[in-house]
DNA sequence: GTCCGAATAAACAAGA
DNA sequence: TTCTTGTTTATTCGGA
């Protein structure tokens, strides 16, 4: 069957964050362009007439700040005295309008430069049409990728201006005109600048070299002056000598040990973006590509295009790293952090990587720290939920085979859904419930308490980023859990059939744990290691976010009370009240476990009568089903404040 | 060591 | 024919 070979290919993905890994381990470069390996100096030579070369207004962009100041100051003023001068907010003016200057500048040469590149393309190409097929391809590809640097080179500093929050423009919005930028910046020093950043990185050789055969500079050759924010683009020798840029992501060793393939070309289809025709061979693609993709202007704007999407990701990336680093470097210093088990908390982080994370890989940071999986469809971002990442199911059990864990534990679904939904939503990590749960939990989630199966895999995929992949392997679990369990039932509706949840069929298919006083249940907690969930777990769990914690109807005992009865062992009536009323009916979170609330808590089957919709609503606004078609809609962009 | 629940894989069928 | 949906069986694994 067609699924089951893609679920093979599927489930060989979790380990594909290499390219992502190699990316977080790029050199900082401390804003100085990262890149790799050594610098080639000898194309310091400035470009003549004082021009600027790209490299130079690169490296002019990255000390821009020192650049602006002296461009503010031609009469030799010192920034110091400038701001002894004029006052903050006159001091942010001119800084704007200086940028704004500079921009246009910038636009101006760049613009300048690729009509240029053009026109010398256009000459080479017409001189080639009477040279050898291969040299003229080095040479086009020579252009095109100078073409290609400019506007890296461009939009990365376009970025970096808007990064600095001080200018807000988009290209060709500068305004005001001024001096051309080589008067503004002596040659000399951009020399100076250059020579630095050669030092560090041989990127640019090849823009400074004019018509020289980029084919000549592989994989280190190429990697962008941006790398600060752009993973190292390398170039892939083609059988032809053509090159291309691929990005890192992808396993550079599927590149280099296999010479017949080629980054843009796979599945028998160009993967040019909006191309997809079909290639017999890689013979019939190169030749496509050269001839359908050849540096014109649409080549040249779907580059653009793709640049601008590379590195929006590229930037939401850094930022959601950044967090992480802070997160990570929070969580770490934690004084009262949960320390169950008395393992530090990066031992329990370990745990959940690694254990959530059976069938995948997880890297490892430095510090010991996990790394959580990053990929392209499951981006890592904000724990905004804070420690009550490492709630106690978390904790304690990771990943469904676990699932005992979670259940002995008690930790219901929707308390643990809700606290730490961003990071289910977000971070790659299974979670750490069956998918009975979980498809129960869907279900109850919808106000008519019924979902359709493919409305049950867009909630997984909706609250989950481990189920954006392995779709095949999970689906089917999906599948087989909802004819397996007698608590689903499938119910022929007008619009087809749509599955429900017997709450009874439910709660009798899980053996009556955990179902008596508050003591029993802390000494059963306690025996099973969790004793040292103490304090320090009831403070880290209280200092979270969690709205909830300070809703009344989590913390109202006689809200609680009407779910929850005090006394009462029997399961089956609280699920059954619940389902009876209908209402949003709030189970105590795992933070009331610490509470002295006087209700006794229904361990494995708190979960059971949980209202997520009201629960989920706090503090996600996906929890409708409005749209569950929508994935790709929510899936990178977090607030990113 | 055994049992049980869960996950996973896979085969198969029916229907759109 | 392909895909989705649904059912069923078998295997493996972890925990009790």
């Amino acid at each position: 069957m067609m699924v089951e070979s893609a679920s093979e290919t599927i489930r060989s993905t979790p380990s594909s964050q290499n390219g992502v890994s190699s990316l977080a381990n790029q050199p900082d470069g401390g804003g100085g362009g990262g890149g790799g390996g050594g610098g080639r100096e000898g194309a310091a030579s400035g470009e003549p007439n004082g021009e600027l070369s790209p490299v130079e207004l690169l490296h002019f962009q990255q000390q821009q700040v020192p650049v602006s100041v002296a461009m503010m100051s031609p009469q030799m003023i010192t920034p110091q005295q400038m701001q002894q001068i004029l006052s903050p907010p006159q001091l942010q003016a001119l800084l704007q309008q200086q940028q704004a200057i500079m921009l246009q500048q910038l636009q101006e040469y760049y613009k300048k430069q690729q009509e240029q590149l053009h026109l010398q393309l256009l000459t080479q190409q017409q001189a080639g049409k009477q040279q050898p097929k291969e040299p003229l391809g080095n040479k086009q590809l020579a252009f095109q990728q100078q073409l290609l640097q400019m506007q890296q080179l461009q939009q990365q500093h376009l970025l970096n201006l808007q990064r600095q929050g001080l200018v807000s423009l988009q290209p060709g919005q500068g305004t005001v005109p001024l001096p051309s930028l080589p008067q503004a910046v002596c040659p000399s020093d951009l020399q100076q600048l250059w020579k630095e950043v050669t030092a560090t990185q041989p990127v640019e050789d090849g823009i400074k070299q004019e018509g020289l055969d980029l084919t000549t500079n592989t994989s280190n050759s190429t990697s962008f002056s941006a790398a600060k924010v752009s993973p190292p683009i390398s170039h892939h020798s083609l059988p032809n000598g053509q090159s291309a840029m691929h990005t890192p992501r992808r396993d550079s060793s599927s590149h280099e040990d296999a010479p017949g393939s080629h980054p843009l070309y796979g599945h028998g289809e160009c993967k040019w973006p909006g191309c997809e025709t079909l290639c017999e061979d890689l013979g019939q693609f190169v030749k496509h590509l050269n001839t359908e993709h050849a540096l014109d202007d649409r080549s040249t704007a779907q580059c653009r295009v793709q640049m601008q999407v590379v590195q929006q990701l590229e930037i939401q990336l850094a930022k959601e790293s950044e967090r992480l680093q802070a997160m990570m470097a929070h969580l770490h210093m934690r004084p009262s952090e949960p320390k169950p088990f008395s393992q530090p908390v990066s031992a329990h982080l370990n745990l959940v990587s690694s254990a959530t994370l059976s069938k995948s890989t997880s890297d490892t940071f430095p510090d010991g720290l996990p790394h959580p999986p990053t990929s392209a469809t499951a981006p890592i971002t904000p724990l905004r939920q804070g420690p009550s990442v490492i709630s106690s199911s978390t904790l304690h059990n990771v990943g469904p085979i676990r699932r005992r864990n979670s259940e002995k534990f008690c930790t219901p679904i929707s308390s643990e859904l809700a606290q730490n939904h961003e990071f289910y939503k977000n971070a790659d990590v299974r979670p750490p419930f069956t998918y009975a749960s979980l498809i129960r939990q869907a279900i109850l989630e919808t106000p008519d308490r019924q979902l359709t199966l493919n409305e049950i895999y867009n909630w997984f995929t909706r609250m989950f980023a481990y189920f954006r992949r392995n779709t095949a392997t999970w689906k089917n679990a999906v599948r087989h859990n909802l004819s397996l369990h007698k608590c689903f039932v499938r119910v022929e509706n007008v619009k087809g059939a749509v599955w429900t949840v017997d709450e009874h069929e439910y709660q009798k298919r899980r053996p009556p744990k955990m179902t008596g006083s508050p003591t029993l249940v802390k000494n059963m907690i306690s025996g099973l290691g969790y004793g040292a969930l103490n304090a320090s777990y009831q403070a880290a769990l209280a200092e979270s976010s969690f709205p909830l914690l300070n809703s009344p109807t989590m913390i109202n005992p006689s809200s609680a009370g009407g779910v929850l009865h005090v006394g009462h062992d029997d399961v089956s009536s609280t699920v059954e009240q619940v389902n009876s009323n209908g209402s949003s009916s709030p189970r105590l979170s795992p933070q009331q476990y610490s509470h002295p609330v006087h209700v006794k808590e229904e361990p494995a089957e708190a979960e059971d009568d949980s209202r997520p919709v009201s629960l989920m609503a706090t503090t996600n606004q996906n929890v409708t089903i409005a749209d569950d078609r929508d994935l790709e809609e929510e899936l990178p962009v977090e607030d990113l404040s």
